[in-house]
DNA sequence: TCTATATATACCTTGACGCGTATATGCTCT
DNA sequence: AGAGCATATACGCGTCAAGGTATATATAGA
């Protein structure tokens, strides 16, 4: 559990975050709204506090939460690696195009330096590395 | 094993989708670049095929896998009622603001139409800040 | 056809996680 | 001090997913 992406993968935890965004709220509060037990609301909130989603201040016998940064920006910035590819549809576009071309070509490998010629099958008997 | 986020919380197929956003790849050649058994590759494959993170074309014996927009795009659109909270400070002066207020007013649950019993006193003697 | 290669799938085991119940801790007011 | 509320934690349980090993399927070449 130490990813933030773990965190996030819980449902009820994104309940809880989405919730959080408005504004902060207490253990009490979210467990109405989501209409969980309390122990359970009570859990999530450790461990989205110990991956650093929220935070919590002590207000009498309460515990207010709110959300931290972050995490957030830590899962937008691997998202971020695949935007380029997805938000353009040029790329999409792209993509789709090199795809048709290296289904009858096929494709030149990165790491591999790709020899290949026109007909030539890909027979590699490859020696595992 | 439904939603995108429980997909994207295995690190292995996060090593995967960042290996498929520079080309489309065959299995062995995933399999080499993250040291990890065939079978492993191929089920975490199948995993997020099935979830749409991926599609793949046949060539010859192999199996091509590339990169498929939409569950990213779920994800970002998830992550983006957050991001005005990260990336502005001044929302964060706002939050601030907006729970001191919201200490003494007490908020109410849309639900529940909170019947404060007692007159609402939330004492809170250690403000804590 | 037989063999080597590439990928998928089946079966099993293990461990982690989420839930429910019960209980503990802490705070406030009387 | 005692009662009542708000929250945290401990414990047992069921489930599910990930890994490993073995095997099945498909394709190409001799």
């Amino acid at each position: 559990m130490e990813s933030a992406f773990e965190i996030i993968a819980e449902p009820n935890r994104r309940a809880i975050l989405s919730l959080l965004v408005s504004s902060q709220q207490s253990v009490g509060e979210l467990e109405r709204q989501l209409r969980m037990p309390q122990p359970t609301v009570s859990k999530h909130l450790r461990v989205l506090r110990e991956a650093g989603f929220v935070e919590s201040t002590v207000d009498a016998q309460r515990r207010l939460y709110r959300l931290k940064p972050e995490p957030f920006q830590e899962v937008d910035a691997w998202l971020a690696q695949f935007r380029r590819f997805w938000s353009g549809h040029l790329d999409a576009l792209e993509r789709h195009l090199d795809r048709m071309d290296s289904d009858r070509t096929e494709r030149s490998t990165p790491s591999t330096p790709t020899k290949r010629k026109s007909k030539e099958k890909t027979r590699r008997p490859k020696p595992r590395t």
